[in-house]
DNA sequence: AGTTATTTTCTACACTTGTTTAATTTTGGT
DNA sequence: ACCAAAATTAAACAAGTGTAGAAAATAACT
């Protein structure tokens, strides 16, 4: 049940996922959060201690519930596959769909984390860290996943095809229009449905491209 | 020949992508910028006007160089292959390979450099501006080629698939060490022959399974 | 050498930054 | 209704922000 002070809590929050995801954590003041929240400057050093722990309470706020739904789906792909290997779209699938999901049906709210994310991730100040620490375990368990999809695979391979799955998946999330730009309004960033279609055969391709081009040179 | 105040220029040039690339555009001061630059604050609205400019002109200084060599080495492919559709793995890595090459070689500066554009691409407020004035040309004569090269292949999923690559491209430039936490060691976020090595078959065969996908429906 | 023109330094402006403190108001439990 | 706990407000802190202008130093050109 809610406590006393989590409205004013959750306001302060929702101010500053938009803010920080708009202009990064240098790019908005303390100020700014609290006026958009609708209430006084002082409540967000009161609640959170420090704009640093605001920042991280945000990144925070989110990801419990969305590593839990991705974990969901991969189970329901491994105990469909039963003690066959697991299909590897359906596994990338599973990684990716809640996510897709809830920046397209979920309101502006994930959005704005998810484009927070994006900025996040690639930033070398915080992307390190901060992704490992949230998103880690999660993703360990994906890579297992994988490894099981395509048996005899070098792990050099499986880390690296992750990693470009990563940056692909996450300039989605940034949404900044430049795909539009590009394709002089054909493609739309916000169109995730047409993300959701493709990208989980190119990774899967392009994973299996992997595992081959080193089968042949043996 | 150089001019004048070239030296200090530059020097400020140098700092500045070095903290702005570590920190992002609000996350560094002018003062720190010319502190390590080793010269006068004021010299960095002297030279550039304003601190927005000197990021202009960082993110500028090597735009130019780096396109003329990536359109050269696409060029090549195409000559080499003549009145047939130039290889795809061979446009992508003229695409790719000017990059990771420089940054592997080219010293620190260009590892600065590129971990800026790396926040820049995934920025709501930078991202699609910035990417679309410096690189679109560019990227328009790449996607010219990789429809070539992939004949029939309707023009959404080539748009797409591009992203993807982007992503994927552009997420190794960050460098954060994701990679080497994830793979406890085993990849280094630093070795881009890796990269090199892995990135064009992967992005190649993403884009083939698109196109197959999409004739498979029909 | 003398005279521009360019570059560098120093100082200061007007304003914003994150955070703290103390006073005040509101709330929940008894 | 009373009291302690929690929440909110207003004010101020010291430090730092981007930028500009006048003075000084340096270089270039005739």
């Amino acid at each position: 049940m809610a406590k006393r002070g989590d409205v004013t809590r959750n306001k302060i929050q929702d101010a500053a996922e938009e803010l920080f995801a708009a202009r990064g954590f240098y790019g908005v003041t303390v100020r700014e959060i609290t006026r958009l929240a609708g209430v006084d400057t002082a409540l967000a050093n009161y609640y959170f201690g420090s704009k640093k722990n605001l920042f991280d309470s945000v990144l925070l706020r989110r990801a419990e519930g969305l590593n839990e739904a991705r974990l969901k789906a991969l189970e329901d792909v491994e105990r469909e596959a039963g003690d066959n290997p697991p299909d590897l779209e359906k596994v990338i699938d599973a990684f990716t769909h809640p996510l897709l999901d809830r920046s397209e049906r979920g309101g502006p709210e994930w959005k704005s984390y998810f484009a927070l994310i994006a900025q996040v991730n690639n930033s070398p100040e915080w992307g390190g860290r901060m992704m490992t620490e949230y998103f880690d375990p999660l993703v360990r368990r994906f890579i297992a996943a994988i490894k099981r999809a395509l048996p005899n695979t070098p792990d050099e391979d499986i880390y690296w095809a992750y990693h470009f799955l990563s940056g692909a998946l996450v300039l989605t999330f940034a949404e900044t229009g430049r795909i539009d730009n590009l394709s002089d309004g054909l493609c739309r960033s916000s169109d995730l449905e047409s993300v959701h279609r493709r990208l989980p055969p190119f990774i899967a391709a392009g994973f299996r491209a992997l595992k081959e081009r080193d089968s042949e040179k043996s």
